[in-house]
DNA sequence: TTTGCCTCTGACGTCAATGTCAGGTTTTAG
DNA sequence: CTAAAACCTGACATTGACGTCAGAGGCAAA
């Protein structure tokens, strides 16, 4: 498939795939003009970036843990599992911090619907 | 207080204060000579900007908000409240998506172990 | 009063991911 | 064959929340 398909199947622009090849977060064919061909595989691994971009991972972290995705079945580099299971931790603590500003959010949710309530007659 | 105690209270930047002034956030007395001084609610406030702020809202998306925090006693606008809603609801689809990416995470790094130790023999 | 730190405004710099445009080639549909 | 649509590279523009710097003034201690 090539460069736009891909785009539509992932919802991704096209320039944002040609940015991810750049980071050497995405590969591709070329043909013999010069245009990219992708295997099908590639709309997952579009996927797992943009999970990774909102997980806040910048385009070199998510490249630093790419081997793990990559050859699960190779030998990982101890770096990038390592460097896996931090960005999982920090994930986690946001989670756990985005959790706490909800259940704030949700206190200040009520205490104005309370209001609104004694304010109704 | 002045900007400088407020900066260090919050662990915010001076620049980041006179920022969100810029934005509409906060507010300030100004001395004669035109210096900035807070009172100690402004300490709370600018650690709610934070949250929300990590929560994903942008300083317009604050601002709509910000009447539900400062006036909770009065009557709220109903675009205020619901605007605030909206973005609790946000918020929880956020929190879930990052959920199942940490859980891909765990998978990926649980299958990058498994691998390794069946390779250490 | 001088020293040194804090503050002011205003403006320009930064960074990452992406938009957008130009100018040219390739592929596809009719 | 020809026009439209898709693709290429390269470069500059954008956005938001700041950093940083310049030039000037404010304020407490020695």
């Amino acid at each position: 498939m090539r460069i736009g398909e891909l785009a539509a199947q992932t919802g991704v622009s096209v320039r944002s795939l040609r940015y991810y090849e750049e980071q050497g977060l995405l590969t591709s064919d070329r043909s013999a003009s010069g245009q990219r061909h992708y295997t099908a595989d590639k709309i997952e691994r579009v996927r797992f970036i943009q999970r990774m971009y909102a997980a806040g991972l910048s385009s070199g972290t998510v490249s630093e843990v790419l081997p793990c995705v990559e050859s699960p079945s190779e030998e990982t580099s101890d770096a990038a599992l390592e460097r896996m299971t931090r960005e999982r931790d920090r994930l986690s603590e946001h989670i756990a911090d985005l959790i706490r500003t909800r259940d704030a959010l949700d206190a200040l949710i009520a205490t104005n619907r309370e209001h609104r309530r004694s304010l109704r007659v």
